[in-house]
DNA sequence: GTGAAAGCGCTAACAG
DNA sequence: CTGTTAGCGCTTTCAC
């Protein structure tokens, strides 16, 4: 950090000219503020020529703003949430914004001491996957006018601008497509979380069972313990004691993994034997063997509304009083995983 | 962006004292400055009372310190760069620094424009997976003082800390473990960059199979279009015309999955027939049917090494004319895809 | 048309 | 022991 970076201050005294008039010509007001074409081109030129690069830190000071937007999700390292983050990011770059990541492990501790720092680093907006507890945080956040868009789940009695999927009619439509297919005892594996996202689900599992008087079968998982062995243990003990099992339901994509390593470590031929839908689509998934069935976000679709949104909020002066709630569709891939028991048989066991 | 933050100015006022020793007391240097006990626990006592957050953004203007960190990978999506820098970030924050993150896609432009805005930003240090062509931004980099740590790869002769793993023996013992395994026609797919990590493995393929006197069978990728359909047509091409091949060595997670794909499009059996094995380990490995061999790198070792570097080189006033290079030994996973032929066909093959 | 100057919030040298 | 003050680099009002 030796090297002085060139400031306006430079430019101007060189060009023997003021620090306002460069600051005006940098920042395309020559025309506003009626500054010569002569000296607004020897100023661009100069600047460009020295390799003029203005410091944000000072300009962010002076405005309050610093054209950086904030990701917050439950976990980088989950391929949902950096698959859509690498569209986001693209999307703000070509909008002049930086974007930064962060993992909140779904913890409100944690969410709650990032949204303060980055309120303390003038960002611009938020995107964030909201932990369960963080409600009035994120009231706080609208109150002070800082734009604010939540992903993935929302609080019902907050009114917040969101993007989210439809959850249970997702659900429901791939608990469907399994009944379809001659499955007759389809298990719903997910958490305990109380979060809306996976209230909706489990709900659109139970319509479609109910509606067919078909007999649940649920494993909720402790949401804290997720990753750990017990779960790896209860899912087990679940598969185990339903010999009527035929078809698996995964809510989630870590519930997934967990649930292939038992099916792996238990008895490998379950991949053939259980039809399997998981919620939330991977691509491995589609070169796994066999190739698992999986509901598709359009993560394309959510980040340009993402962004589109966003860019909105923090560009509009006026207050808005509205707040828009975006649900998008998601799509049913069907592979291999979820073939009807009898083709699936012919197909596998020759 | 309405209600006003406190500021050490508020504090002062209320308090009817000066600003300079809140400040002082803020940052902890009453000791230091003799300021009384009571004083202190005053102005401490109310600046947390009503909630005082330093403006991170004046600070950082005025120190030229920014206690953010940037973590510079080709695709933050990759699974091995996810991983590593929810590991940093983790770390970081414990040592009271944030981490950015910004995929360079390994484009030099790209790559380039990001690091002059974090030099814009006052960012601290940098941990870079540098593309092909950023030498010498990198070299400048460094003769303006700026930490940095290279990482994965580096240039052979600049000078400049890096963390790296030995690609070329861990390539080696890999391809090794599948000749011990009776494969002899053992192709390497790779692609066609110039890069130090690409090379060494090429390298380490090379030793093993000359070693034996086996023969080499060699498919460079263009770099360019990886991921794109090219790519996979490429491979199925060369695995088609190459009948006497027994086993496959991906140089890359990407080229592996790739590959996967053809071998689902082409011929499933594949994967029962040939022995595979990846450079770069993927949770999902462990539970694929086959389950595959992989070449895993330590990351927590390497995020940890990482930080700890990054915050010695930050910390440090004095010049420091050495850089340090250190290299991480890998550990070959062996699981079911490198098992050897005859095994492999008494297991799947009842 | 252009420039002087205030000030964003903070740190730290210097003065009492 | 505490306060005054000069900036960090920039934007923008107001004055000439």
């Amino acid at each position: 950090m030796i090297k002085k970076n060139v400031s306006i201050k430079d430019i101007a005294q060189d060009l023997k000219t003021s620090i306002t008039t460069v600051s005006f010509v940098l920042n395309g007001k020559s025309e506003e503020k009626h500054i010569s074409k002569k000296l607004t081109k020897e100023i661009i030129d100069y600047a460009f020529k020295i390799g003029y690069k203005p410091n944000q830190i000072a300009q962010s000071l002076r405005t309050g703003k610093s054209k950086i937007l904030v990701f917050m999700v439950e976990d980088i390292s989950n391929h949902f949430f950096a698959k859509l983050a690498k569209i986001i990011e693209y999307a703000a770059y070509q909008n002049g914004y930086k974007l930064v990541f962060c993992s909140t492990e779904n913890k409100d501790d944690k969410s709650t001491e990032l949204i303060e720092l980055f309120k303390n680093r003038n960002v611009d907006g938020f995107i964030i996957v909201p932990s369960p507890g963080i409600k009035n945080v994120i009231e706080d956040l609208i109150k002070e006018k800082h734009p604010v868009i939540l992903l993935d789940r929302y609080f019902s009695d907050l009114k917040c601008n969101s993007v989210i999927i439809d959850n249970q009619q997702s659900s429901f439509d791939a608990t469907s497509h399994l009944i379809a297919n001659d499955y007759k005892n389809i298990a719903f594996i997910t958490t305990d979380s109380e979060q809306t996202q996976m209230q909706n689900r489990l709900q659109g599992y139970q319509n479609a069972i109910n509606l067919k008087n078909l007999k649940e079968h649920l494993l909720k998982l402790p949401f804290e313990e997720i990753g750990k062995t017990n779960t790896k243990k209860n899912i087990k003990e679940f598969i185990d004691n339903k010999v009527e099992l035929d078809a698996v339901f995964f809510a989630t994509n870590y519930l997934a993994k967990a649930g292939f390593e038992v099916f792996k470590e238990t008895n490998p031929k379950l991949f053939y034997e259980l039809g399997i839908v998981n919620f939330d689509d991977n691509e491995i998934f589609e070169i796994y063997n066999p190739s698992i069935t999986a509901i598709s976000q359009p993560l394309e679709a959510i980040g340009a509304k993402l962004i589109d949104s966003m860019l909105r909020l923090v560009n509009q002066n006026e207050e808005n009083e509205m707040s828009e709630n975006i649900v998008f569709k998601t799509k049913l891939i069907i592979r291999e995983s979820s073939l009807s028991k009898i083709t699936m048989q012919k197909l596998f066991r020759p």
